[in-house]
RNA sequence: GGCCGGAUGGCGAAGUGGUAACGCUACGGUCUGCAAAACCGUCAUGCGCGGGUUCAAAUCCCGCUCCGGCCUCCA
């Protein structure tokens, strides 16, 4: 089987081939936990779930290893807790957690390793000591620690940029310390910084020869210095939402391939995902656009939201909004019929269709998969391909009340009375009421949540 | 200004040379007290526009139009 994946790098489809197929490396790049996540979020990560779980299927649940952070020290951290008085640790803490319960319900698998910038300022610390060991960074006179840019001609390539075709101090005011304005941060000192931490990090404390100002890591190097910490200097495959291309993967790179010999690549596939807009529009904090995955699954269901993000090929953008959510929630419903059909542990040894996984390896063309999941002659195979996909979320179906027992007793009572003005009645004050359909079937009547 | 990407039926969407998957909606039918669900069937002579290459193009080439993204933090 050919698996191939869309390399950022070479922008073309490339047959993937790992370095070590007992330990398949991902690392994708995670969120700052300052607000809930929206549903741009939603879409990359479960886009790499889906790439997660294809690896896995293909190299063994024990030999894949993905690596997903959080950035918990940033400033829009540390400004949003200033605002609330709050402590960012706590501030943080709160959001990774209301992450998870979204990752959760979204059936999205926790990555095996989740470094958070907290626990890992030695790394970053070390990294950021080498770079300017080697040149490759100075100190300004307040005490950052800058990535000299021009020292590293390849700066900008995965991005295909030319950095002197940029527009810069467009958009925002130059640093006039900087060599160069492509220059990023490594370290930022906590005496220049608008946004103050109480405790900034000392480097002396964690080893640095080269720099000594207190304060904390720049955004950039984070990724750099835990992919290497937990997967190695060179590793298979780093993804990331394509906002950050440029530039934050390109200064990963630069990062990364300043310290290893030359040729030596960080990761050799880069995939990226393509955003959720708002008619038309990308969506973003920023333009507050957003819609909140909380609120998403106010309004339809965890295994509707999963197949609507599927159902578009992940480097496309996919258009939020009702009509579009709500076809996927029709969709999403009659697969929750069939695979109620099937008990869990039928699925069990059920091997997954040749074409399916085919369709996956092809550049994880999920909308190919789904087509063949939806023409499969059987509901088992139809059934294991769902729960491939993450799609058996089997949201616990509610108890019901007593008094919505009382009222599906009734209305059972009625229509066998054939009294149907009584029974249409009472069925429609069930979905009205209390959300709950019923159907008369062969059976007799039969009830689910709507 | 530079770079990157997108444009396929009413809607969503796959499809990188061989004559338009799949889903939603709609419509017709079976079933039903009526519905719902389920099942069967119908729905793009055409893939942004104009040229070109080819026996053959949504797919390749050239030139346009429109939309979006990045060059600030951003999944």
């Amino acid at each position: 089987m050919q698996f191939r994946l869309t390399n950022t790098l070479t922008r073309e489809k490339q047959t993937f081939t790992p370095i070590d197929p007992n330990n398949v490396g991902l690392y994708v790049c995670g969120v700052t936990p300052y607000d809930n996540s929206h549903i741009g979020h939603a879409r990359a990560y479960v886009v790499f779930d889906v790439l997660y779980r294809l690896l896995r299927h293909i190299y063994g649940e024990n030999h894949v290893t993905y690596v997903r952070n959080f950035t918990d020290i940033a400033d829009e951290i540390i400004k949003r807790a200033a605002e609330r008085n709050e402590e960012p640790t706590a501030l943080a803490e709160h959001h990774i957690q209301s992450f998870y319960a979204d990752m959760d319900a979204l059936n999205v698998l926790r990555p095996n390793i989740e470094p958070r910038v907290s626990t890992h300022i030695g790394s970053m610390v070390e990294m950021t000591d080498e770079l300017l060991a080697k040149g490759y960074a100075y100190v300004t006179p307040s005490g950052d620690v800058i990535y000299r840019t021009q020292k590293f001609p390849r700066f900008g390539q995965l991005a295909r940029r030319k950095l002197d075709e940029q527009q810069h101090g467009s958009r925002v005011a130059e640093d006039t310390e900087k060599e160069s304005p492509n220059d990023f941060v490594l370290w930022k000192a906590n005496a220049k910084s608008a946004t103050k931490m109480e405790q900034a990090f000392n480097p002396k404390d964690y080893g640095a020869q080269h720099f000594s100002a207190p304060g904390r890591p720049g955004w950039h190097i984070e990724c750099s210095a835990m992919s290497r910490q937990h997967l190695g200097p060179t590793f298979d495959i780093h993804g990331g939402g394509e906002d950050l291309q440029f530039p934050h993967h390109c200064c990963e790179i630069a990062q990364s391939e300043a310290l290893l010999p030359a040729g030596q690549p960080m990761a050799n596939y880069w995939l990226h995902n393509g955003f959720i807009t708002v008619g038309g529009t990308k969506m973003s904090k920023s333009l507050g656009n957003f819609t909140t995955i909380k609120d998403a699954l106010q309004k339809y269901s965890p295994e509707a939201i999963r197949l609507w993000l599927l159902q578009t090929h992940y480097r496309k953008p996919v258009d939020y909004s009702d009509e579009a959510l709500k076809a996927a929630q029709q969709r999403a419903n009659r697969w929750q019929r069939i695979s109620e059909e099937i008990m869990p542990d039928h699925l069990l040894n059920v091997p997954l269709p040749k074409e399916f996984i085919e369709a996956l390896a092809d550049d994880l063309n999920t909308s190919e998969a789904m087509a063949i999941l939806e023409s499969w002659p059987d509901k088992i195979g139809k059934v294991r391909m769902m729960q491939f996909l993450g799609l058996l979320v089997r949201a616990q179906s509610m108890e019901e009340s007593p008094e919505e027992i009382q009222l599906l007793l009734d209305r059972k009572k009625a229509r066998i009375e054939k009294n149907f003005p009584e029974s249409d009645r009472l069925r429609d004050l069930l979905k009205e009421e209390h959300g709950i359909i019923v159907e008369d079937g062969p059976n007799g009547q039969t009830w689910r949540r709507a």
